[in-house]
DNA sequence: CAATCGTATAAGTATTCGCTTATATATTCG
DNA sequence: CGAATATATAAGCGAATACTTATACGATTG
């Protein structure tokens, strides 16, 4: 798998507003079981399993097993991909928007 | 439109290979006319034109009319709704991924 | 073992997406 | 004005997407 196709898994997974929201969660939460994500979200329990899946496929989220329970977490490097995308072509953006890293520190 | 919105909007936008290709010419290019981007494309003049009507939509590029030319370019505060997701959350993974900033410079 | 709980998969469907060909809308040139 | 150039829009189509309900699987409990 190419660097630009894993790049487009993770856009492709992050561009749901619905699976962003679980992902959010997950950041959030720390670890959280499928059940906690289910409560309190405005689709299926198999809707959920689906977008679960799409984060573990893009290298997004983790899973352990404990027992009946599968915890999710987040997997950071699976965010790999955006922030180097970003940084190969920070460069060509530091001309004329100062750069990527100073817009990190103004955006906290 | 809300900031997820926004940020909807933009991660879409990038996460088709054919039309991010399309945006990451106009970043090497600095400014190119829409003919010179159908050259060298893989897709028809239309789609072409569709895919910039989608980074335009999103605030990904601006255009300048030039006689029978409209010339592409970049307008890099498109970029805002993803860099500031990224740094929204940033001090979530700084515990176990050091920190955006630290990814930004060692991507180089 | 049987019932139950947590999660995943299957199948079907409506919507969205990216592409194509065909046509329309500027803008310039002779 | 009429022809040519640059770009956009229209219409249609096949593939992908996100959801649903129904069912299967896996692990625990009584």
């Amino acid at each position: 798998m190419t660097a630009a196709m894993q790049l487009t898994n993770v856009l492709k997974t992050l561009a749901d507003p619905t699976r962003r929201a679980v992902f959010e969660r997950i950041i959030r939460e720390g670890e959280v079981a499928a059940t906690g994500l289910v409560q309190g979200s405005k689709v299926s329990q198999p809707a959920v399993s689906q977008h679960l899946r799409a984060l573990r496929d893009a290298g997004l989220v983790a899973e352990r097993r404990e027992g009946r329970h599968i915890h999710y977490r987040v997997a950071p490097k699976g965010l790999g991909p955006l922030i180097d995308w970003l940084g190969h072509y920070e460069t060509f953006w530091a001309e004329r928007f100062a750069n990527l890293e100073k817009l990190l520190k103004e955006s906290e």
